[in-house]
DNA sequence: GATGAATGAGTCTTCATTCAT
DNA sequence: TATGAATGAAGACTCATTCAT
């Protein structure tokens, strides 16, 4: 951990761990943090409050002055870190000048930087599974990530398209088709990594790249 | 009980066989089928043996004639129609003497068939979502499902390769590839459906078709 | 106790407190029973369910097969025994062909025997701690006991004043007066009686002796 | 705090007193009298400390400063009020030389005025429902506030008795069962009003009238 | 076999109380 | 003094599991 803890600091004697350390400002993300990594590795249901309160450094009580229960603080949850993730993600891909084939690429690499290969992806398995509990978040994910998501995906091979670039083809279903190899090895990678996984272990760069290829194969123009 | 059983009711006349009894030798399957579409539609630790056991007609101590508990019951759920779905699965595809680029036909539609537009793709979703909390499940699943499906999927490719029907590629990757679509198809729709769906909503049909065509493109050997 | 111990009964042995007893139709009065004393001993809030299950010689969880939470355990009481109250009580009075200044005797004496020195002040007790807490009880409680309580009451001195027994006053106002010495007699003393009290330990019948000659002082006819 | 004090502000011209320091000296009185209407109206349990500071406009740490838990700040309550409650309560009926009928009418008169209407009646209702639970304050009101009470009435009673305006009777049961129905209208009065009472709903004053009627014609001497 | 009443460990949630600032 | 963030014991409630019938 980088935060210098004042305790250690300040009483440097004998240290029983600092209780009552006053922090608000920072409390609600630290919470949420544990929480994301907890509710990620267990699922919403096997994720006890007690846990990311003492994953946090803090007791079960100090939950509620930040959250009004176990179903507000999930929620927090998705939306700070989505939020975040759309901010993040549009700047890096929109209004570049680049070709359409060239931006194929940075789409997709810069896809599995940010979220793939990110807790981000944890997230959205949670959703998926959790959907049916909680279906304000589902569409509220669907609204603000994955529904733009494909609409970003799918305006770079319009632009390819128009440009003469790439031959037609319906770019919504096509946008659709190439995010999900994405999608699911950020998923299934981390359902599986335990288990002494043989489909899933292939190196996320190579399989990028040879996705890449084989939809760059499938875009070109016929020859005339 | 005093609910008359209609079948019993029908066969009363000439068969001697006790009422009540006809139905024992199918109570494990109708058990795991009533828990299969509770574990699917609410995730597995919102499902309660209670609803269970309502939904399967029978009282909540009759489970435990059955299973264990709930951990057994579930494992047994996704061994039972993990090992119809294989049997089912191979006999289409293997051994057919058709050209590779019409088998991949096959095996998308039949995969989605078979899979995709059943309740076994609930199960799949089921597995991916516990998979921390079930590792012996996780296990079993990927290489009794997962791994084999993906190696048929690849010896389609291979065998297309191989002919020079297909230009060559790595068809371990392809077939991960391009599996991943359907299975996005299968387990998203699931989980926003409820909620004003835009994007997974596309005739699964229309989309296979896309896919086909995409990635008969992208296989397509280049002019000389 | 009067019910048959079936385990002592049957394994004579060592009996280490026959655990899961099957009493369906006796428990829920049973539970209400033991609710009833801690209620009115503790209060609503200051009484656990722990404690309610452990005096009816059950399991907490046991309470709730039978009701769905504390709010409804605490009405059910009062609903269960505000109910046989009214029945047996009407009964005694109403119909009798004694002249009013008896029945007023009548009247005052079996209030005080069949409410005012059993668990049914409790209960109103209770009722006045809690109304701010339960109105539709405070309502119930109001609308099914205390209106038909005074309006009986009132009916006799009713009888009496039309026959020229009493003199005429408001009767409505006189019963609500004349009650309420019992009421309190039957409240403060249960709160009281621990500490040395010196002003509601009178003899009840004999303050009852009392207050009906002063009543019936109030009600006598003035001398032509 | 920048919530400017209207006080300070008015008089921030020639005094130097430092501002805010003004209120020291009433905090206790602020805090008791916040917690006297919260107790009153939702009951001991069912008041929160936050409630009650939040209400006095102070932090929760703050009612630590002069309290020191919630057991203490409610026995301070009943003192405090049940002091200045017997001062204000002796001061105008003891001493009076008016006959003792007239003086009857004065003690009820002045006793609703300035116990039944007022708070204080919330304050007996609160002992009276909390009295098993402190035991101790349950005696400090009985033998501070119930008893002196019950005497001054029974000695008007006495005075009028041995002048010869009442005929004899037992003054110290007469004044409980005439101090009884003051006390029933103060407190279930406060519990019926939200519950569209018509039993306790008579005015006041009315009923204080019929009630001193009903005294004094059972108090008249037989004719000779 | 089948039932469903009973159990009690496990969780969420509340709130009186503490204490660093 | 005053604050309010932090604590943790306590209590309501759930539900997988057991077992007498």
């Amino acid at each position: 951990m980088t935060v210098p803890d004042p305790a250690s600091a300040g009483a440097s004697a004998g240290a029983t761990a600092p209780r009552r350390e006053r922090r608000k400002e920072s409390r609600p993300s630290e919470l949420l943090a544990a929480a994301l990594e907890l509710f990620v590795e267990r699922g919403y249901a096997a994720t006890r409050l007690d846990d990311i309160a003492a994953r946090a450094g803090v007791s079960k009580g100090t939950l509620y002055l930040y959250f009004a229960n176990k179903e507000e603080l999930f929620k927090a949850l998705v939306r700070e870190n989505i939020v975040s993730l759309l901010e993040r993600f549009r700047a890096e891909i929109d209004g570049s000048p680049a070709p359409a084939s060239a931006l194929v690429g940075t789409f997709l690499h810069s896809w599995w930087r940010e979220f793939g290969a990110t807790r981000l992806a944890g997230i959205a398995k949670l959703i998926l599974s959790e959907a049916g509990n909680f279906p304000e978040v589902a569409r509220f994910f669907h609204d603000e990530v994955i529904r733009p998501n494909n609409e970003l995906f799918a305006s770079i091979l319009a632009r390819g398209v128009a440009s003469g670039e790439f031959r037609p083809v319906d770019v919504g279903t096509a946008a659709q088709l190439w995010i999900s190899p994405m999608v699911m090895k950020a998923m299934w990678t981390r359902s599986f990594e335990l288990c002494g996984d043989t489909c899933f272990s292939v190196d996320p760069q190579q399989m990028l790249d040879a996705h890449l290829e084989l939809i760059l194969a499938a875009l070109r123009p016929a020859p005339r």
